[in-house]
DNA sequence: GTACTATATTCGCTTAAGCGAATATACTTT
DNA sequence: AAAGTATATTCGCTTAAGCGAATATAGTAC
């Protein structure tokens, strides 16, 4: 995978769905369906959104059996760094991010659900 | 001006031309023209990309008879601070910003060209 | 006034994103 | 094999960005 550059790093960054996604993220690997239901979006469109953070190399993927596991990548450069300092701090600044860190809590915790 | 969103700042970074206009304002105030020399950038886009920064609130700016003068607004918010930084920090990871600093240390030591 | 300079905006076009809806893929279970 | 589940992709559409080229605005100088 080619190295993505800093403006589509920033990108990435730029939509509040992906936001979500990779705030979420921040607690540790999760998979697909925890995440839709964590946001209440529909799948495809949660798929989407992974795959375009796929390509901007922000996360990995670790496919077992029928699930898919993600996880953010970990940052490798100072630059990589703040920017996910960015993401921690802008939890105050997105409504939805507290709401589904509330639903989190509740998904998180029964991980036998999906595995 | 309503306060921008977080996905919006980010995607004022996403662009290659406003990350090197932000980078060059990191040294403070500066004139369109001064930021026109320093890129190379054609004038309608600078002008272009300055009116999209000033709508993410990014930037303020300051008329003077015929010049207009930009600079970065004072980071609000941890998230804005935090934002500032990957900005500071990005300069090893695109090319076109060593080549602005070093044309830029050429033209702001001439202010009375501009002013 | 005219000519000049710095900056901003508009026009026409192309490309990238984003969406819902539907469908495809691929693995599991029975 | 058939049915079910989790995830991914495609389609058709709409909107936002980005660009060069041309033009407009607005202040200055003569």
């Amino acid at each position: 995978m080619a190295k993505p550059t800093v403006n589509l790093m920033f990108r990435a960054f730029s939509d509040r769905t992906r936001l979500r996604i990779l705030h979420i993220l921040l607690k540790g690997e999760m998979c697909v369906c925890d995440i839709v239901s964590i946001t209440r979006v529909p799948q495809p469109k949660a798929s989407r959104h992974l795959a375009y953070l796929l390509r901007a190399g922000l996360i990995l993927k670790r496919k077992q059996g029928l699930w898919a596991y993600y996880r953010l990548t970990s940052a490798s450069s100072p630059f990589h760094r703040s920017l996910i300092k960015c993401l921690k701090e802008c939890f105050r600044d997105v409504p939805e991010l507290s709401s589904d860190a509330k639903r989190a809590a509740r998904t998180c915790c029964q991980p036998e659900k999906c595995r």
